[in-house]
DNA sequence: GCCGTTTTCGGCCCGACTGTTTTCAGTCG
């Protein structure tokens, strides 16, 4: 039983607790731990594998830490079925309706015997349900548009489409409104979750007026949906909804911080700020005893005032970073100025649009120190993929090109594809010839657990693999992505010294942050590529960076954060010591 | 049910929003 699942119990229990009139902090306390569960970086299944003690994550005490166990070993839970077993089967699924609670779904049950989703329909189209006091018309219609949106249901965006269409309307506002002086993107976007819901603007501005007015006029805007004196939320034509706050200058930091959230990290800084005997909300930090409101203009003051270090956005899951940021021990993590060269990139060799030259030109661009052309192998036809022989010529080309550009290693590579049976697409002594292989997984994607699982770890143990690519090789909102032991896989990678890719394009950001965490501790090098068939999408990066840091990612992770000379060592060493190598730098 | 720089008992985050009310209940994040 899987993390989500185990959280879905929790929310399910907090919920007809409180229909039974359980008591309020046992019910809140169910719910909070669901939340937890459902935003953990390391699965429950894990951690009990490991023996770790669930009690250290804040929420679990003793008897959810039972629980959990039971469940996650049996696949159930005694007393989860028990409570279950007092209500009509569908009243769990109503109460996942929104706009339907606890309190709610019992009056429907005990006033009308509405105990499922298509009694709940129903009951609105005939009117029953508006008949009862406190219910009314604007209410059933917002559950009928609930119930209709839980069916049209789309997922969340992407980041890597959500990002571009909110660096668009932020630029647009910018260039458009001289007014503006302060403007982020807050919320999940600047969390860098890998989906987004809504995105969250907060900016300062002496002409509220202009502001909305051309928020409202931007072209891809198709229409406003909710506007006042100091925000609006639109729709744009990508089927996002942009909110907007305008906050005075004093309060921007306020502001920020409480709209990027996560709703779990500030509340675990609302507790801490109580402990301290204040108060935080998006105006400032109140201290109730006296009523004064203390105005942050930025972020890192009012972490300041709470005694805290500035805690970056991508680490604000409420998962142990505020006590990091008390004892001054967030993780040095990785930022994009560690990154000193790129391990996957593709030319017009294979499948890449842009020239040699100019890919390697733009690595230099970008300040790296290396960069590894890793056009694709024979097997990949459809991605014009190299012959042995058009490999051959491609190296000597290779050589040329890192004379002619200088100042940039440029290491011959190959992304290999890994075949169904674990084979390689290239002979040994081909691969022998390369400076770095990266291997992937571009077919077969179906094949049971098993026969994976054993096909990445026979090419994970061919000792001239040096990375394996796109692990999981889902795609974002596409493609769920293969079904492996993944834990098998890490244990292999860290024996075998082969690297793993955190693949930063936008398309696949794989591996997943949790993920990621899992294979640091279990020691395995991490490399941050692009993956990038342009020259622009070298820029690719920064989302990966982003993530990585999410998994409390340091530098030291990182092979390509090596200077060019400690990169080359490191290559140079045998595949089974490299760990050890990395470590040695660092 | 969880948790502890004062606590093994007695506290526990809180404001916004919506629709219903004539002072507030329920839901959400």
């Amino acid at each position: 039983m899987n993390n989500p699942q185990v959280a879905e119990v929790f929310q399910g229990i907090a919920g007809l607790l409180e229909i039974k009139g359980e008591q309020r902090f046992t019910v809140v306390a169910y719910q909070r731990v669901a939340r937890t569960i459902d935003k953990l970086p390391i699965e429950l299944a894990q951690m009990l594998r490991d023996g770790q003690d669930l009690k250290a994550i804040p929420g679990i005490g003793k008897a959810i830490s039972r629980k959990i166990s039971e469940l996650v070993s049996a696949g159930k839970l005694d007393f989860f079925e028990q409570l279950r077993s007092e209500f009509p089967d569908g009243i769990l699924e109503m109460m996942r309706v929104p706009g339907i609670g606890p309190k709610t779904a019992k009056r429907l049950w005990d006033e009308l015997e509405v105990t499922s989703v298509a009694q709940l329909e129903g009951a609105i189209l005939n009117g029953s349900l508006a008949s009862l006091p406190r219910m009314g018309a604007k209410k059933a219609e917002s559950i009928l548009h609930a119930l209709a949106a839980r069916e049209a249901r789309t997922d969340r965006l992407p980041i890597a489409r959500a990002m571009p269409a909110a660096e668009r309307v932020v630029e647009a506002l910018r260039e458009q409104c001289p007014g503006i002086d302060k403007l982020a993107v807050a919320g999940s976007l600047r969390r860098y979750e890998e989906t987004i819901g809504d995105i969250n603007l907060v900016c300062t501005s002496n002409n509220h007026a202009d502001v909305l007015g051309t928020l409202a006029a931007l072209p891809n805007v198709t229409r406003v949906l909710d506007s006042d004196d100091t925000s609006a939320s639109v729709m744009l034509s990508e089927g996002l909804v942009v909110k907007l706050r305008i906050v005075e200058d004093a309060r921007f930091g306020s502001a920020l911080q409480h709209l990027t959230g996560s709703h779990r990290h500030n509340g675990v800084l609302q507790e801490h700020a109580v402990r301290m005997g204040l108060s935080v909300n998006e105006h400032g930090i109140t201290e109730p005893s006296s009523g004064t409101l203390e105005e942050y203009a930025s972020e890192k003051a009012l972490y300041a005032k709470l005694g805290l270090e500035y805690i970056a956005p991508e680490l604000r899951i409420g998962l142990g970073e505020i006590d990091a940021a008390e004892t001054s021990s967030l993780p040095r993590f990785v930022e994009l100025k560690d990154l000193r060269g790129d391990l996957h990139v593709h030319s017009d060799w294979s499948d890449g649009r842009d020239s040699l030259e100019l890919m390697v030109a733009g690595a230099k661009e970008r300040g790296y120190g290396y960069v590894a052309i890793t056009d694709h192998s024979a097997g990949r036809a459809i991605a014009n993929g190299l012959t042995p022989e058009r490999l051959e010529s491609r190296q000597s080309k290779l050589r040329r090109v890192e004379a002619a550009i200088g100042g940039i290693k440029v290491l011959s590579g190959s992304e290999v594809d890994i075949r169904a049976d674990g084979s390689l697409d290239y002979p040994d002594d081909v691969l022998a010839t390369l400076d770095w292989v990266v291997a992937s997984i571009h077919s077969g994607l179906g094949q049971p657990r098993d026969t994976m699982t054993e096909r990445i770890i026979r090419a994970m143990q061919n000792p001239h693999v040096t990375a394996i690519g796109h692990l999981s090789a889902r795609m974002l909102g596409e493609r769920k992505g293969i079904d492996a032991d993944f834990e098998a896989i890490f244990v292999t990678a860290a024996e075998t010294g082969t690297v793993l890719e955190i693949n930063a394009s936008p398309e696949r950001l794989d591996l997943r942050d949790s993920h990621i965490r899992r294979a640091i501790d279990l020691g395995v090098v991490m490399a941050i590529d692009s993956d990038a068939h342009t020259v622009e999408r070298l820029d690719n990066q920064r989302y990966r960076v982003a993530i990585a840091r999410r998994a409390w990612c340091e530098a030291h992770h990182i092979v390509n954060t090596l200077p060019t000379d400690a990169f080359m060592d490191f290559l140079s060493v045998e595949k089974s010591r490299r760990r050890e190598a990395l470590q040695a730098y660092a």
